[in-house]
DNA sequence: TTGTACGCGTTATCAG
DNA sequence: CTGATAACGCGTACAA
């Protein structure tokens, strides 16, 4: 079931399927290839009769034609791709809108965005360029440095996720809404997760700076996984055998949230009575009644797309300063 | 902080940052670019006499020279490149190990495994082969019809995460199991998600299939979205009020299992207590207590690397016979 | 082993 | 101003 069509080369004899080349739309048209290649690209610096250029049109769009990424990309030393790294492709909802949204307005420039999944032990990025010549990379999550430095060997624009997002201001809005809610003794659930390494620290960061401003205890850590429930189970005993206990706990992102939840409610427990509970990034499932810092998707994916697009035709991107990131209340804290 | 790098075009005095090319090599080593072709290309009916060779493949890799892509994609009509075609980057864990391992074993063979969230309606595939020219194209889930048919379009060969895995069985196995602990009344978790429609189709009429085989009443089948938990709950109550009642409920895989355990234990109720149920994957969440129909990833896995490699190769796949599902007993039914 | 035509689009230079 | 000619990018493979 698995192999639907092989093509075959087709002999001698075979009426060329290929499709049509720039070469055959000058030919059909009776113009020269520098002259297609002129109106096809738009050429600033060259002028075309209005003649020419509609009739050239009219034959390429006639004749099917495409341009041959391949010669194109020989010649230009780059190709029409957007690539984006990510660590394992578990991304989530957040990444996976701002990806839709990136390819839907690349689309429309011509680009195609691809996704590769990156292992700097399996294949160092330096290997990966001469095989994509991508026109720009999109790191999502951020790159570690000597991979970054790596992107000096293409001539490709290397873009990354973060900074868009302010993680730090993640932290401590999530630190500064429960202490506004009365709760002075914080628990900390922080991902084991080596793919989201960056960010949770970012998070993290953001939340022991506010417990400094608001002088309270620095949060108690824990390290759960979101593929473990034990860890879980773990990290919320963890918490509660205390001379002064903790009242609150802030989640890196509402998954890991989400799951505690899930556990507690095992237990016998209800966050936001017997627990106040704040998770991060606001998706789906969160909506029935977890407490979060919702990340503006719709702001966010704007945000990279912008960057993108505006590397893409060589600029520098507009700032825009719509706001990301806002508090929900929900029964959870 | 999003632009961390962006290559500026060396004057005409810069001493040429490009990497080597086959004609550097040739050049430096004192032999035709021909020559050098043949031996990085280890062109079989070719004799090279071996100390050509060895100072051809010294002088290269003292150069650092890496093939340019794009000019050899001019040439063959396809690149080195592994499209994987998805529909979304929620992919879960099944396809992100899958996705892993096939990308372990390309980038052994030169090769690059790249994934593109496709929607047709945004960019019809045949627009995409002339962008990447890929030798294999890997659709995850399966393609729709027209799709799979503009694959003509292009050189490349078309492959399908569907079949490899008997889905209608995975329905069937969990029948018969919860028919064997004597359950006669079946509920039906449905997911509500697009993207999945041609595996739940394929599950869901295994499940019935088997029902009918076992002389039981069909399922009752309640279709629920995993991004919104009152769907769920809803499916749960749906359930209840029945003249014989549901005792047992197949869900379509673990992902919306769980979220019914979470429903169910946040209403006081046990899975396996008060209602058997049965999941398929076998996530690593699931590891806890869900009875699931697992499927051997690492089996699975294999099973696509060797279509895909033999794609590559143009050879028909050998067909190995290991069994990739296996029923579960835990905790929940 | 080598010389060289070829794959295809782009662009500097030239001619009308 | 409008269009054509030809060189170029780089690796491959046929004829010699």
């Amino acid at each position: 079931m698995g192999v639907v069509m092989s093509r075959e080369r087709n002999g001698a004899k075979a009426p060329r399927a290929r499709p049509a080349t720039s070469a055959d739309v000058a030919r059909a048209s009776g113009v020269s290839r520098a002259t297609v290649s002129y109106v096809l690209n738009n050429v600033s610096n060259r002028t075309i009769s209005d003649a020419t250029r509609s009739l050239v049109l009219e034959t390429a769009s006639r004749l099917g034609h495409v341009p041959h990424a391949s010669a194109r990309s020989l010649r230009l030393g780059h190709s029409n791709v957007v690539l984006a790294l990510v660590r394992d492709f578990d991304i989530g909802y957040i990444a996976d809108t701002v990806l839709e949204g990136l390819d839907i307005e690349l689309a429309r420039r011509g680009y195609v965005l691809l996704v590769h999944r990156y292992e700097e032990s399996l294949r160092p990025l330096n290997e990966l360029w001469p095989l994509v010549w991508p026109s720009v990379v999109v790191a999502m999550g951020g790159l570690s440095l000597p991979a970054a430095a790596s992107v000096q060997d293409s001539p490709a624009t290397l873009l990354s996720t973060q900074g868009v997002v302010n993680h730090r201001r993640i932290g401590a809005m999530q630190v500064e809404y429960l202490h506004g809610r009365g709760h002075t003794h914080l628990g900390y659930a922080y991902p084991r997760d080596e793919s989201v390494r960056l960010i949770a620290d970012e998070r993290l960061r953001g939340a022991r700076e506010a417990c400094v401003k608001l002088k309270m205890p620095a949060p108690v850590v824990a390290e759960v996984d979101r593929r473990d429930v034990g860890t879980i189970e773990r990290a919320l005993a963890g918490w509660e055998p205390r001379s002064t206990p903790i009242t609150a706990v802030c989640a890196h992102n509402d998954e890991l949230a989400m799951l505690l939840m899930g556990v507690m409610s095992a237990q016998g427990l209800v966050a936001g009575r017997d627990l106040a509970l704040i998770g991060a990034d606001d998706i789906p499932l969160a909506r029935t009644g977890l407490t979060t810092v919702a990340i503006d998707t719709e702001a966010f994916t704007a945000r990279i797309v912008a960057r993108v697009v505006a590397a893409l035709e060589r600029r520098e991107p507009t700032r825009t300063r719509r706001p990301v990131l806002k508090l929900i209340q929900r029964s959870s804290a």
